[in-house]
DNA sequence: CTCTGTGCAAAGCGTTTGCAAACGA
DNA sequence: TCGTTTGCAAACGCTTTGCACAGAG
């Protein structure tokens, strides 16, 4: 709890039990839409309301504590802020695997004549466990 | 004309004159909103309605005639149908470019355990025009 | 103690829906 | 002609806003 606290607060947002309790959704999540975070901690805070997390999701976006992830056809799903990385989207479960981007990748994509500041690279297919079935 | 008319039936879609009109502004700016659609064919065809662009764009997206491009922070543009391929994001001027996947790029991008369908790579930075100023 | 954040209810908007009339094949 | 599409208006649902009260620093 304590770094989430920290993190708020080293990005100028006040620590609040809604902030931090939205980031530890996330976290335990991974990714996880507006709806979803809602339902899972309105058990524990019964008076939470959608409005504040609506409010503390634009902020904390602002602040680089969390990143939106836009995924084609559905509603946006959030992560904690880290690195640029690669988004495996399973077309069939709907689970999001991150991947490290290579450097070798990171290489191939350095354009001439744009000034690249940050990559979004998601990978739609099927995951491992739903090629099982 | 011809051609969208073609194309559209050829994905099992009657050739309106809303549809080829839809498609002609997609084709003219390359990337569009629905809004901005709006705004062009209004002129035009003064009778169009938003539910009709609507109602089309969700069509010709299940139909393969069209893709959704979803972008941080904006609403959904949409473009042609064509192979994967890297967009160019100017967070600068809202410019939208094309270029093509490398196959470097594409054999960095071969995960293992992942059977990848499509890919969707933004880059969000500055173009050259708007480095110039 | 002061200022910011929260929760509630209402307002706002983008998107979808239902249906009669128009249109494409 | 027959089934589909269009346009309009109403309905819907997600998101934002305003304001009084609660809470963080």
């Amino acid at each position: 709890m304590t770094d989430y606290i920290t993190l708020l607060k080293e990005n100028d947002l006040k620590a609040t039990i809604q902030r931090t309790s939205i980031l530890k959704s996330i976290k335990q999540a991974g990714h996880i839409n507006i709806d979803d975070i809602y339902e899972v901690l309105k058990e524990q805070y019964p008076t939470l309301s959608l409005a504040t997390i609506y409010k503390n999701i634009i902020l904390m976006q602002q602040n680089s504590v969390i990143i939106e992830v836009p995924i084609n056809g559905e509603k946006s799903k959030y992560e904690l802020k880290k690195d640029d990385h690669i988004h495996l989207i399973c077309q069939s479960c709907g689970e999001i695997q991150d991947r490290e981007i290579s450097v070798k990748t990171k290489e191939t994509l350095e354009i001439s004549n744009f000034q690249l500041n940050s990559s979004q690279i998601n990978l739609y297919g099927v995951c491992q466990v739903c090629q099982g079935r």
